[in-house]
RNA sequence: GUCCCCAUCGUCUAGCCAGGUCUAGGACAUCGGAUUUUCGAUCCGACGGCAGGGGUUCAAAUCCCCUUGGGGACGCCA
């Protein structure tokens, strides 16, 4: 029998973090065992439901890179489905109307055991449940009725789904029971919150996938982040891409605990992947937080562009940090550090040492850092200075920043013309 | 309140199921050092944990119980 699972948003907001995390263990499950990954829409609450929602949600899905082998589909197909099956159950006398509703008439007195793949056994005693409604007055159906009667008619092998579903389950198996369909293998997998210990919400700031995709974060390193969040591939390893962990991936491994999200690490995952990935993978993420910014990358030098993300893409760990750092390449109304025009340009010393650069730097006819690195070097010697008391006074003068990628990269980059001109604008 | 899940450094974890090899290993963060024109990256190092209490046992992070703590569920929401 092959192995099906799914993954259920309800498109009623945006796709959460949490949400991912299930999706992506949903996803890694089916790529382990070579099944198949089905996307259901739980729709059936027709007013909060939105295409908008929906749509945010499944290309979230597609920017993660879990696609899904079978769906979408919607549970607002299947209305008479459920009303159907509910009938079957109202037949064989294991649920009564009330009203235009149908409930479910709960046995008590029994204990139902679930054989949780994450958890281990969990026994409940019915007593605990209350009757269940199964069809709304309003012709719709409940949602644990209608996630079974199409758990069912997927064929859902295993159910992989958060730890807040496990008091849904005995009710889930006691449906199962009355349809007379087999329960599939159920995996609770403990839910992920804050960094306060509090449920992942709102008030915590980027709880939607969307934010990370729009901040410039990778998919690889959401991903790789969200797997280590509960499961840990064999060895000291920390990166590992999903193909990788789709090898090794088993159920039984994801540890029960709950776990606190911590984007600290996010970040420095989110950073390796900067820095390891091929240059052309990475490139048009740059392109974009240039364009989000509104500057043209069409008005930049090729060439030039790819030497600046090649100095900065090692000391970034998130791509909207870039402009932060470099965006006196692309402007002259860049950000300065104003603490650090006060340590290195406002004191007589430091505009002293910048002159004595100026003068030096229009006579270079070869602008190459080799160059420029080679006559500061003789100039801070011939004036008993230290290279570092021209370097720093240059480099406030040229970027507006104390810190940044090698200084006689950053001169060649920038031109001669640039570079005289802002220090000249400096002194004045 | 009732029921359910859970408990190793601040965080994610290895070890637990099959008790000894654990004076508990790794990663992020933090702090120091090396390197560097700065930042970053890198390399070294430090800090830091088996929630508490009872058992069982020659031996417990590992097994059992209790307490405490955290989380979840108790909707004609999903």
């Amino acid at each position: 029998m092959s192995i099906r699972v799914r993954f259920a948003p309800s498109p009623t907001g945006f796709l959460h973090l949490g949400s991912a995390r299930t999706a992506l263990f949903n996803w890694l499950y089916a790529k382990h065992v070579g099944g198949t990954f089905v996307l259901r829409v739980e729709d059936t609450d027709l007013v909060r439901s939105k295409k908008e929602f929906l749509d945010d949600i499944l290309n979230d899905l597609k920017w993660m890179g879990l696609e899904w082998d079978e769906g979408p589909f919607f549970q607002s197909d299947n209305f008479g489905l459920y009303k159907e099956k509910a009938q079957n159950i109202l037949d064989k006398g294991l649920a009564y109307k009330e009203g235009e509703a149908i409930i479910f008439k709960v046995e008590k007195g029994r204990v139902i055991s679930i054989n949780d793949l994450v958890h281990g056994k969990i026994t409940v005693n019915t007593d605990q449940i209350k009757d269940q409604v199964l069809i709304k007055s309003d012709g719709s159906p409940a949602y644990n009725f209608a996630c079974v009667v199409d758990d069912a008619n997927l064929k859902i092998t295993h159910i992989i789904r958060g730890d807040d579903h496990i008091s849904n389950t005995p009710k889930q198996i006691m449906f199962y029971e009355a349809l007379g369909i087999e329960v599939p293998e159920f995996a609770h997998i403990p839910l992920m919150m804050g960094q306060d210990g509090a449920k992942l919400s709102k008030r915590h700031g980027g709880v939607a996938v969307s934010e990370y995709r729009r901040d410039g974060f990778l998919p690889e390193a959401l991903n790789n982040y969200l797997l280590l969040l509960g499961w840990q591939p064999q060895g000291d390893r920390e990166v590992i891409s999903m193909s990788e962990a789709a090898k090794e991936f088993e159920i039984s491994k994801i540890n029960n605990t709950q776990v606190k999200f911590d984007i600290d690490k996010l970040k420095w995952l989110n950073g390796e992947y900067i820095r390891s990935k091929d240059f052309k993978d990475i490139y048009p993420y740059f392109i974009k937080e240039l364009e989000k910014n509104n500057i043209d990358p069409q008005t930049i030098d090729e060439e030039k562009l790819k030497k600046i993300i090649e100095l900065y893409r090692v000391r970034i760990k998130v791509f909207s940090e870039f402009l932060d750092l470099a965006d006196f390449f692309f402007k002259d109304d860049y950000s300065v550090d104003e603490k650090g025009r006060r340590k290195h340009l406002d004191k007589e010393e430091n505009k002293e040492n910048l002159k004595l650069a100026l003068n030096e730097l229009e006579g270079i006819d070869d602008f190459s850092h080799e160059k420029i690195e080679e006559v500061y070097r003789a100039l801070a010697d011939k004036n008993n200075l230290k290279p570092a008391n021209i370097i720093h006074p240059t480099r406030m003068a040229i970027s507006g920043k104390t810190k940044g990628a090698g200084l006689f990269e950053v001169m060649e980059l920038l031109g001669k013309e640039t570079v005289i001109k802002r220090i000249e604008k400096t002194l004045n």
